[in-house]
Formats: C-alpha cells, structure tokens, sequence
DNA sequence: CTTGCCGTCCAAAGCGCTTTGAGAGCGCGG
DNA sequence: CCGCGCTCTCAAAGCGCTTTGGACGGCAAG
C-alpha cells in the first residue's frame, strides 16, 4: 500500500491525503479523518525512503560504533543506547549505527553523513584535539557531543560531567580522611574523560601539597581484569597506596578482588571510590563492601542526548548548547580514614 | 555533489557512471577508472536514500531493542552488536535500530519493515509461542532469529545454542561429582533460552533420579544483585544446595559475593558453574575461584547472524538456515566434589 | 454585478538513484 | 555493399513521497 493507492482509494489527490497526514492546515477536517480512518484500515505506512529523499529529513541519528577484531566491547554502550532509545522511541526516531574501525571513525562520520541517511550525528569517545567535531561542524549537519575535546575551542554542542570536579572532589575526600598517597585505576589514555579525571586527581592532591606518582596511574579499558592487575600491581609498590579512585565500577570489581586476596579490608586499609555510570547490572551500594562513587547515569545521558539531538532536528524548543553535569559523590562504606 | 553533477564532470552519462560503480560489466575499463578516480577525488557518495527507493535494498539490517523507563538494559547487548558490527562493517552495512517497549515489540517490527528502511530483520529474546516469527515470516523479508521459540514449528531461519545441551552436561558434571542438590540461577522466566537451561538441568537430574526443587530455582534478569539475593536465598534453605549453576557471569557475580560473606569455600562448600557469553569485562577466569563455564561467545554469534543475514541480502553463498552450536564446557576451580 | 479572498483540493515537478530499451559505432562475413 | 552481432553509451522511466503553484467554488465586500 502506498500514498497513490491511498489516495485513489479515498478518490483524492496523493496531495491532498500527505497533506492530511502531515498536519496540514490547508485541509477539510472531515476529509482529514477520512483519511486517518483509511490508514487505519489498511496499515498504510509511509515509505521512509521515499520520505527521506522528498524532505531531506530521516527520522534518525547517527552514530558509530568503534569496533573491531581485538577491539572490546565497552559495557557502557548499551546502557547509553537505552538512555538514547527511551527517549528515541517517543519520537518515532531510531538510530543508525554505522559500526567502523577505531581508526577509522572520521571516514565513517564522513560516509554516515553523505549517504543522507541520518538527520543528525552523535559522537562520544572524545580524544585530545579530535579531529571530529571541526568535520562535523564543516558538515552542516546537526551533531551532538559527549564529553569534550581537550585542546579545541570549546564552541561546539556538547553534553559532558564535569569529571575534573568529580574526581576532584573525590580525591579531596579522601585527602581530608588522612590518605596521602592515592591511586587511580582510569579509562584508556588516550580519552578526554580519563585526562580529566587524572587533572582532578592531580589537583586536589596539589591542593594539599601531594602529588600524583606515575606509578599510581594506571590507563585501561573498563574491564574486571584491568582493575584487578592494576591494583595487584599498586599492592606491590614499597610504598602501597592507601586509597584507590576507579573510573569504572567495573574497574572496582577487579579491584575489590585484588584487595580480598591480598586480605586487605576495603575501607579500613585501603579507601576505594569508583565513578558509578549506574549500570544496573552492577551497582555499587551492593558489593560486598558498599562503594563510595561519583554518580552520574549514562542512561540519563543518553536520554537528554537524544532529546537536544530531535528537538534540534525538529526545530522544537530550543535547549541548551553545551551542558556540563555535576556528578554527586556518595559516600559509603569502602572509605575511611587513612591506616596510619 | 551527487551522481548528475559527476556525470557533468565526467562527460558521460549518468547511466555510465552509476554502472561503472556498480561494477556492471558493460562499461570499458578505461572508464571504469576514470570514474573511480573521480568518485576518490570528488568524495562523491552514492545518496542512499536514493539508492533504496529505486532498488528496495537498504544495505541496513535492522533490529529492535527493547527498553522503556523502567526497563533494564542488557549487558549482552553491546558484546552482541559488537559481534553483528565486526562482520557488517565489512559489507558496508549498518544496523537500524528501533526501540521499542518491550510489550510493543511486535508492531515495531512491523512498522519497522513497513518503512522500508531495512533489508533484513534480525530478532531476540524469544519467548513461548512467540508471535514474532509468523508475523515476519508473513512479512516477506529475510529474517534470522537469534535462538529459538518454544511451542512454534521449527521451520524458520535461527542461530541458537544448545541451552538444553549445556545445562545438561554442566548439571552431569555436578551430579558426577556427587551433587545431589542442586540450584540455579536463570535469566528471565518468559524467556526460551531460560526454559530450556532448566529444563537441561531437570533432564541431567531426573537421569540421576534427583527433581529440581522449585525453591532451588530462581528467574531474573542477569544482575549482579539478582544473583547475590538468589545466593541469599538459597543459602538459607533448610536442606541447601551444593551446587549452583547460573545462566551468566553477571548473575556469578553476586552470587560469589553471597558466598563469600556466608564464608563458604566455592569449589568445596559450594560448586559454581555458570554460562558465560564471553563479556570482556568479565572473564570468568578472573574471579577469586576461577569460574567452571558452559561458554559460547555471543560476539561470535553476532558476527555470524549479520554474516548470513547480509548474504541471504545479497543473494551470497547460500548458508545453512538453521544452526544449533554447542557450548563447551570448561572446568576450572568452582566445582569440586560434593561436600559429604 | 464584479472583484478579491479564503478554504479546499489538485497536477506536476522534483528528490538522487537504478535500470530498461535503444542507439551509435565498429568490424566481419555473406 | 548490406546486414549482423558486439561493445559501449545514452535518454528516460520509474521508486514513493513532499511541496510548489495554481484551479475552482463560494462568499463577503465594493
């Protein structure tokens, strides 16, 4: 069924049935639910790319997908792909996700964007200097960060947490109860967050006239197995941490693994607090001892994403361009006052 | 730019060019060149919604996720759409992806196909009688289903894995060592995958003379917390289990932590086995007591569902229809001998 | 009785691509 | 010399939708 056969079916013209369809004012309102109650009868729905290529509009956001062989999964992205797709699914949107070689993500933003087949882009991942958003903005297609470049003029559209502060403010804490040599188990090296996240770390400590040792840095994807070398390997140092920041509650899992068979007491001898991206499968109030974490959903990230990305498509209200979020610190039990 | 201004550029027609693209072989070699050699230097991209409308083929796969505000995401869907994103991105192929209330999966579909912006459908989670397969079988468009309904005639396209299979041999295995009681933790109750686990375990028991008692069962979705209450629970039963299986490292997870404070020695007190679809952020190996497995890699399933989804698409190989794959059942630390 | 305008509806021109049916040029055998 | 088959190229017809630029009455104002 499509609009030609409709509208001989209804003895109206294709115009006159898209109009109707469309919310047209310059329509009969009888004849608008005659047509209404033709669609329902028949199933008709519009061929979206014959849509598309009419209007220039999809109904749908872009984004890649970093993958690849050897290239692991992240955890994360499908609890943001929820957030986003709450918010999609109200909006008859949906997402095109073009997967693509890490190394390759410019040329496939580029290739996204010229086949017409999405109205907007997301990106995420930010790197230093990412070369991504000065093509997105040469692009001229709506396009939406998260997180922020480092070293770029902060001028483009962007939804990021004020990671700096969290893991400022954490450390703080931490400093406050007494430790003074801390640790921080962070994402890949080479990823804004992870950069601003040490910056927090490193600055809180400054505050207090400590500085972060090198070897109290780990870099690494998001992974058990990563939180547990790492902190095996902080364990080993002559002069051991007392206090551990992790990027990831999946981090903490590895390194709560690592302090149980060292027979170290989570709080006690050794502080521990994870940033929480609230993933349900995972949640910090439940590990054995509860985590003391920066706070901040990706689920919600997500939604607020897709909500600023449509309504920029659709021209609704006009939301913030840049947002930076606060994420809350929660303390719990698995940090205490330094050892001493 | 798009295929008339290149034409112009080119002086030939646009006939020509889209058929030296296409790779047609009635266009001189010559040509051929000429025209690749423009398309590299002007970054022509053929408009793919244009393409579609006048071909029908999208060069998209699309499925429909499942998630609403109170809706947990799944942990297995990032690794799977890792997996489906290795093979497509070799074919130049994206995924759509159409969220959807969970309740509503099956207008989704419909809408989704009705849309016409996607060649292929790809579809999950099934469950019982799931109306899903005859609706897309009525819908005439290829489909793939990623395990198998339970109560349908078995006469359409599917990858699965031997849930009933593994289970059994897992529970064998326990049984072997001396188990007699015997608990698990399964995914949702609605689902097929969980209704067969089950029904592998009943089969491994009865064959010993042993019953799964229904307080030895548990059905949620694949949380760490599920599997620490679960645990809990168990643990508290007057004649409690000495063995427990879980449908998934992520369930493994709590119930280790459930364990652990209980004090019970895993592998002595307590044998563990659990499936694991192979997350990278959570290696069974890596745990305290390194985790007894039925694995099959839900990555590898992806790529191979989007490998035969996109050569049924464009009329490849011909590769089998329907596909069962073992698990392998890996023994390592958490099962030992039932304690007397 | 005109004129102009408004409310409804329509015909037709794209959107950018693929594909059909046919034409142009060439060499060959009859 | 004509006709035929080959090879390469072209013009034009869709694909299903939106949107522009009217058409056609009917009604109020002049």
């Amino acid at each position: 069924m499509n609009l030609k056969q409709l509208s001989e079916l209804l003895g109206l013209s294709q115009t006159t049935v898209s109009r109707a369809l469309n919310g047209y004012p310059e329509v009969n309102a009888e004849t608008r639910q005659r047509v209404l109650d033709a669609v329902r009868k028949t199933g008709y729905r519009p061929n979206r790319a014959a849509q598309r290529l009419a209007t220039g509009r999809a109904g749908s956001i872009g984004l890649v997908m970093p993958t690849a062989d050897g290239h692991d999964s992240d955890v994360h992205f499908g609890e943001f792909l929820a957030g986003l797709g709450d918010e999609a699914v109200r909006h008859d949107f949906h997402f095109v996700i073009n997967p693509s070689h890490p190394d390759d993500e410019e040329a496939t933003c580029k290739r996204l964007v010229a086949s017409g087949n999405v109205d907007a882009l997301f990106i995420a991942y930010m790197r230093v200097n990412d070369p991504r958003i000065a093509l997105l903005k040469s692009l001229s297609i709506p396009f939406l960060v998260h997180g922020r470049s480092i070293g770029t003029p902060l001028d483009y559209p962007f939804l990021d947490i004020d990671n700096t502060g969290a893991f400022h403010d954490a450390t703080k804490l931490l400093v406050q109860l007494g430790h003074r040599r801390i640790a921080l188990l962070n994402g890949p090296e080479h990823l804004a967050f992870a950069i601003r996240r040490k910056k927090g770390v490193e600055r809180a400590l400054a505050e207090a006239d400590l500085a972060l040792s090198e070897t109290c840095v780990q870099h690494s994807a998001m992974a058990d197995e990563h939180g547990y070398r790492g902190m095996q390997r902080f364990l080993a140092l002559a002069d051991r941490p007392t206090a551990v920041l992790c990027s990831s509650t999946v981090l903490a899992l590895g390194a709560v693994r690592a302090l149980n068979q060292a027979g170290l007491k989570i709080g006690s001898d050794v502080s521990l607090i994870a940033h929480d991206d609230v993933l349900p499968m995972l949640k910090p109030e439940n590990f054995s001892v509860p985590l003391t974490t920066t706070r901040s959903s990706l689920r919600t990230a997500g939604s607020r994403i897709a909500k600023r990305l449509i309504s920029r498509i659709l021209n609704l209200e006009t939301l913030p361009e840049q947002e930076l979020w606060k994420a809350e610190l929660i303390v719990r039990a698995s940090t205490g006052p330094a050892p001493r």
